[in-house]
RNA sequence: GUGGAUGUAGCUCAGUUGGCUAGAGCGCAGGAUUGUGGCUCCUGAGGCCGUGGGUUCAAGCCCCAUCAUCCACCCCA
């Protein structure tokens, strides 16, 4: 072949897309359950975008972006993922002049230059959703409680729910200070890459997976401890609400998240199930989001699932959410007469919603029987030259073999009787 | 960007210390059944052995390069 889909893409090619619409029809269903509405953003936006909401010194802005300049010179970028879009989108469209809070959901794909591995991907698909103009802890609960349901809904229970507060604008630059002197102190027992990471983004040593670097974290004074009163507040009035509703949650102050605009509330839903790349789905609250990109002061908070993840997750645990779906009706010919009249009824059939197939190969009975088996199709109408001459057609169940000659002038009225259609 | 593993039929994989026209199972197509699927049996199609070079009398196998895929690191969905 002369042609591979470019690294880190994938076809969904049946019948693998079956799942998709399952899982984009439920999601439509639950978000709008909770009152979400869907938005549609650009796939590419400036890159200024994403340079300002996301951080400069995040990974994603530094090597993990799709940026390249249009033929009038701008720079774009395909988007590596939602919420800086939909808060543009929100400011641009000035939506915070109607009531709030405005609650949104998006699906669709995004777009990280990475080296693909399990359950990651170039181009991967999110759904997610953001709350915004609200600044509720009760919200907090809302968005993390929605994102578990919708996993519950397809039968996933065995996840970890990891709850940490990052702290916001006034406490977070003095925790990060004390967290920078104690690192230093440490400097020694740290690996190469932390020791960079000190005066450039020390919240990353808190999840370095190397072990020397993980005894000093260990030690480390913990963000949770240095929350303001505020901030403190919000985290257990979210650790409250989250009570109520039953939900169990790890709280994790080594938790941070790659992107600089969280505050308060962060969290990751982890599949240990699922190796190296297991959070199904994460977030937090975003209160400082809009005023970076928008000079507005409005608070958000959302959540991102990954659906590539959530697949493997399904099938790691073996679970089916779709059930191959047969055809109802399979025509079978014989002889070139009978087709024109059989093309006739394929589409009479097809107008009354039947799901309905015909051979296209000029394959004899035996193969023709043979397709409509393989199609599942419940029954299999025979057209050849005696039923042309009775005026009719033989129909025959494929489960039970019972075969009948029905005259055409009654072969809508009879099939509408013994096919269910579009059984589910 | 770094490291490791793997590339042979549509799929899953065999292929001996290098040695004849490269195999199996499944799938696909046709037939046994001149108008009837599943089970069975028979037959068949389908391979630049990822690609390019090298070593050799001889390469699917050895060497080099390259590309792709997978997995892991980094980080995240």
């Amino acid at each position: 072949m002369k042609f591979n889909a470019p690294r880190g893409t994938n076809d969904i090619l049946p019948p693998e897309i079956e799942k998709w619409q399952y899982i984009e029809e439920i999601t439509h269903k639950l978000f709008k359950n909770y009152n979400y509405q869907e938005i549609r953003t650009p796939i590419f936006e400036y890159t200024e975008l994403f340079q300002r909401g996301i951080g400069e010194v995040t990974d994603i802005v530094e090597k993990e972006m799709y940026t390249f300049e249009d033929k009038s010179g701008r720079s774009i970028t395909l988007r590596p993922e939602g919420t800086a879009s939909v808060i543009r989108s929100f400011l641009e469209n000035k939506i915070y002049g109607q009531a709030q809070p405005t609650k949104y959901y998006y699906i669709g794909p995004m777009f990280r230059y990475e080296r693909p591995q399990s359950g990651r991907f170039r181009q991967f698909h999110q759904l997610g959703v953001e709350a915004i103009a609200s600044n509720d802890p009760a919200l907090d609960a809302e968005i993390i409680s929605l994102g578990i349901r919708l996993l519950e809904k397809f039968g996933l229970e065995d996840f970890e729910l990891h709850l940490n507060s990052v702290g916001c604008k006034s406490c977070r630059p003095k925790y990060m200070e004390k967290l920078k002197t104690f690192l230093t102190k440490n400097k020694a027992e740290l690996c190469d890459k932390c020791k960079e990471r000190i005066e450039r983004n020390p919240l990353r040593v808190l999840d370095c997976k190397n072990q020397s670097c993980q005894a000093v974290i260990k030690d480390a004074p913990k963000i949770t401890e240095h929350l303001c009163e505020e901030c403190e507040l919000h985290f257990s009035e979210v650790q409250s609400f989250l009570d109520v509703l039953n939900i169990e949650y790890i709280i994790n102050p080594l938790l941070v998240r790659g992107l600089d605009y969280y505050t308060h509330t962060a969290f990751e839903i982890k599949d240990n199930a699922l190796g190296a790349q297991n959070t199904v789905f994460g977030g937090g609250r975003y209160n400082g989001l809009a005023e970076e990109i928008g000079n507005r002061d409005i608070p958000g908070i959302g959540f991102a699932l990954g659906i590539e993840r959530l697949l493997l997750s399904l099938q790691a645990k073996e679970i089916n959410i779709v059930e191959a779906e047969g055809i109802d009706l399979y025509i079978t010919v014989i002889g070139e007469k009978a087709k024109k009249e059989a093309f006739r009824l394929l589409d009479i059939l097809r107008k009354e919603e039947f799901k309905t197939e015909i051979d296209y190969l000029d394959r004899s009975v035996g193969s023709q029987m043979k397709s409509a088996d393989r199609m599942n199709a419940e029954y299999t109408i025979i057209i050849g030259e005696n039923e042309l001459n009775n005026n009719s057609a033989t129909i025959r169940n494929m489960k039970s073999g019972n075969e009948a000659e029905i005259k055409l002038s009654n072969l809508l009225k009879e099939m509408k009787q013994r096919v269910d259609k579009g059984e589910k």
